[in-house]
DNA sequence: GTCTATAATTTGATAGAC
DNA sequence: GTCTATCAAATTATAGAC
């Protein structure tokens, strides 16, 4: 089993793109109305589908939601397991925010929305959470004060601010964020 | 016409105390779940009430949303009018805060959620943006930098994080909000 | 001022034809 | 792999009795 190789032509690579169109139209909706707001007939017109073509590819709707989170918590989680690797903390606090650059440069355009009430309801929510954990523990230690906790509150509060600083361009944006987010670690520059 | 003063009684009275119940809990529901996860249903039935009964006292769902919202609007509003009228910065930015520190204290249990998704189908969402901007302005004058009006956005998402930090007493919240505050705004202390 | 009853629509989801 | 047709349940909202 499991030879999904590239070019298995016609019939499983259409699903496939089938498959990746409706994330990227779900995503984009999702960021647009919010996931409560956005309906599987909303998802299923805007790629000319139906409602039941969508539910061969996706057993359930908040199946969507999560095949669309997963990756970017994934990438979020190697990001804080490298740094938990350096041992300096301004070296470590560096690496960090770069990461968090780089990761928010790259999904401005439909930012996480990990204040979406959606995500409260669900399991979901508790992986953002101890990863918020971790990456206070490794910024400010094991007794971390309520600022430090605001802090780095703060800084995983930024993807909801990028659609505002759509004029900037991706320079512009990395120049700010990198600035933004060593100031309220407290990274003297 | 017009003369709803105090204690006109049984009816009148009963209403308005109604109509008061309403809104809190709604605000209690919508900031657990979120306004759209938020049915008439339910708030109807954490009252012991019906729908119906709902319905009389306010004309749509939306109207909910609403009436909780527009005092909070204009509480912030009247900060923004008392900062635009001190003249040094270095005072202004603290009035700023200090009046955003009460107001995130006095809502931390049902903090402002500006980022639901659903403000973003409504006009109500122009009064925050607009507000922001004006913040931008009066902290960082008429060409404020990406990483300035990051920095105002993230002052501005800060409600959201208050949950997290249910385990902090209201004073030491008062010390993290002013202390995280006036580092992102870049007040030295 | 609050209720019952209900309308009209939409939702997420399923079964089965093609 | 996508469709039509349909489901049961929930939604916002209204009309009218009490």
């Amino acid at each position: 089993m499991a030879m999904p190789v590239r070019g298995t032509s016609t019939r499983a690579a259409q699903a496939e793109r089938t498959r990746q169109q409706i994330l990227e139209t779900a995503e984009r909706l999702f960021a647009d109305q919010g996931y409560d707001a956005t309906s599987l007939q909303m998802i299923a017109d805007e790629m000319g589908l139906t409602k039941a073509a969508v539910y061969y590819h996706f057993p359930a709707k908040v199946d969507i939601r999560h095949a669309i989170l997963m990756p970017k918590v994934e990438q979020l989680k190697a990001l804080i397991d490298e740094a938990a690797a350096i041992r300096g903390r301004r070296a470590r606090v560096e690496h960090l925010v770069d990461g968090f650059v780089d990761f928010f440069v790259a999904s401005r355009q439909y930012p996480l929305t990990s204040t979406d009430p959606a995500a409260k309801r669900e399991k979901l929510d508790e992986e953002p959470l101890s990863m918020r954990r971790r990456v206070v523990a490794l910024v400010f230690g094991d007794s971390p004060t309520g600022a430090e906790r605001l802090a780095v509150g703060a800084v995983s509060s930024i993807p909801e601010l990028l659609p505002q600083l759509a004029d900037l361009s991706d320079e512009e944006l990395r120049e700010a964020l990198r600035t933004t987010m060593l100031r309220i670690l407290r990274v003297p520059s």
